[in-house]
DNA sequence: TATATTCCCATGAAATCCCATAAAGGGGAA
DNA sequence: TTCCCCTTTATGGGATTTCATGGGAATATA
């Protein structure tokens, strides 16, 4: 599980540390390293563990050659991630494209979501966030709550 | 079943002990920590075992990747939950997002749900207490009592 | 040769482990 | 019940480990 959000820093070779909560769920999962690609509706990169990324690509074979989904899917997603693996002190190095689509400058915000995580310029995370609280007040009732729960 | 109510103190590192009850309770759940996040109708912290998040998780996973409701619950649950592991003695650390949220200081309270517990700041659980008795005294008569009572 | 990328180690701060102590609680016997 | 003893629990604090971060050395790239 990826949850709670993490502030780390990115150094000036472009590195910043996973936080260590994450890569001990990774490391569980196997991986030594994740996938990455950037959000096509906001401005944080997402994050997963290889596996999801290819059910990704398979629910993307499904559809019709010839759709125009297919196109966007595999050009938007898969064209843009990247696989980046862990250095020795559990870190990875942010490229070009990612800082740009990011606008992440000194300071990282790791936002766990679940099955994912991503990673967030910290003053945009802020304005997503109290966006998304509106939202869900209004929103909240929309969400089927499990009997078990 | 989380019962009863706990003052416990939090010492100058930000620890508390989780009271006994609720540990063994935890323990034959096969847990060794509780996952928590900020109430959002009032200043306690709810603590749940682990895999009531995951359902929470479940259930957003139903959701359509690319659906905006997706998005706005993960982020306002996920993103604010974190996991509290037991040090060998029992005890959990707050961090400075919940002890901010809750206001607490010294004294820490602890209050059985049933599924879940709460922790309050004592005195703001007090004044809580004393209005939702209030309220149910003006709405008493509203209430239907199941038979099975 | 110049530049970027990866590996490795040092450091300080924070989180965690471990033990000591005192208080509280539980059980059994009178 | 009441008293005593033993176990459990809560709490404090020192010792140890982990973690994030910076930077140098080594290797690759162009």
């Amino acid at each position: 599980m990826f949850i709670s959000t993490y502030e780390n820093k990115l150094d000036k070779k472009g590195r910043v540390s996973v936080p260590a909560a994450y890569r001990s769920h990774l490391s569980t999962l196997g991986y030594n390293g994740v996938v990455c690609y950037p959000s096509f509706t906001n401005s944080s990169i997402e994050f997963c563990p290889q596996d999801r990324l290819e059910k990704i690509i398979e629910t993307i074979e499904t559809l019709n050659p010839f759709e125009e989904n297919r196109d966007i899917f595999s050009t938007s997603i898969l064209a843009n991630s990247s696989q980046l693996n862990f250095d020795g002190d559990g870190r990875i190095t942010l490229n070009e494209k990612l800082l740009e689509h990011s606008k992440i400058k000194e300071k990282v915000l790791f936002v766990g979501q679940g099955k994912t995580f991503q990673m967030w310029e910290p003053t945009l995370f802020k304005k997503f966030r109290d966006d998304a609280r509106k939202k869900a007040n209004l929103k909240r009732s929309e969400l089927k709550w499990k009997q078990s729960n």
